[in-house]
DNA sequence: CAGGGATTTTTCCAATGGCAAGATATGGTT
DNA sequence: AACCATATCTTGCCATTGGAAAAATCCCTG
């Protein structure tokens, strides 16, 4: 099922990895729509009936990556150091994702493909730390504070800014500063069963 | 001086404060140096004498930016907590500034007025933990966890990440994680002459 | 095989960034 | 005071862009 002729089959998926691929190269306004059509060989405006506008289109990749995101959170249980990970490792992984996922002008985020998922993930990090200690209030830092930690992170290194100084390898260097920073708050450790 | 006839007399800053307002409310790219040129009372084409092109403009915000930032840095001292708080100071108070700043790809990087005040930030930050521990990979490892957490927190601030939940107060909270996360770490108070 | 919805194209427009050439102002020199 | 080199700004132009409108083509269902 490739292009046979007026309708291209697929257009709507090869979009959005033309646009994946351009965020990439790019970043997520370096480009432009019509090179993406160009591209995929349709017409400048072939896209428009599936996302409506360049902004619809962020806005399907910010969905489709707050899904995985999302999943991703969710998989990795219910550890905080486990979660911060996951966050780490999904932005690795999904670089051109991750980059439109945080920066919200640059999408719609009420639209209703974002909003559920962006909430779910939001959910998650934010009960990330509960039970940690016996103080909610406190609870609520902590799980800011990793989250902070781990999203400061990954935006200074896909940022390039940590370039200079040894190599880092993102997910096991996650690891290492997390129970550097809040190590000392764990509990003993959770029922595994 | 004002706007006295032909010739501007002060455009280059005032076209500096016009970008910087337009990135407050519609972010780094979210307007068009025509659209600042009207607001100024001149032609479009008059910036291109000051900035060259509109990245130029970017950059010029960038190197601005850095200029205060490393300034701001410096004037905090040794302890890594007071960098990391002003850290979120300068952030918190020069938002537009930030946001382009951390975004690479929005401007010239090397050019030479943003590359020396960026190196100086930069060192100021990678040495903020020095001498912390024994052991200087650590002290690394300290410093790039300190930088992300502030960094984080105040990308997730600014991009209104953190607006469900109780209001936080951006300096105070970050006093507070720091604390929490890197507290135990300290070395008895150092010496305030 | 007809109709209807889905998908794509062609055509058009206003706005943008940038270039080139010309106009005007300013300061220093004499 | 006249002059000129330079800094600053304008006008006119062009290719590209995002988007709207309307028409064309395709595909599925009955």
């Amino acid at each position: 099922m490739d292009q046979h002729g007026y309708h291209h089959g697929n257009l709507r998926r090869v979009m959005l990895d033309a646009a994946l691929r351009a965020i990439d190269e790019t970043g997520p306004t370096g480009w432009s729509l019509r090179e993406l059509a160009r591209s995929a060989g349709v017409s400048h405006t072939a896209p428009a009936h599936h996302f409506g506008d360049k902004t619809g289109l962020l806005t399907a990749v910010a969905a489709e990556g707050f899904e995985s995101f999302a999943e991703t959170l969710a998989a990795a249980g219910d550890d905080f150091h486990e979660v911060g990970t996951a966050y780490v490792r999904f932005a690795v992984a999904h670089p051109a994702h991750f980059r439109v996922m945080f920066r919200p002008e640059l999408y719609r985020p009420d639209d209703p493909a974002v909003a559920p998922a962006r909430a779910r993930s939001a959910a998650i990090l934010a009960t990330g730390a509960q039970s940690l200690s016996p103080d909610p209030a406190l609870d609520r830092k902590i799980a800011v504070a990793t989250w902070s930690m781990v999203h400061g992170f990954v935006s200074l290194w896909l940022g390039g800014a940590l370039a200079d100084g040894p190599e880092i390898e993102p997910e096991a260097f996650t690891r290492e500063i997390i129970t550097l920073a809040f190590g000392h708050l764990r509990e003993p450790p959770v029922d595994m069963p």
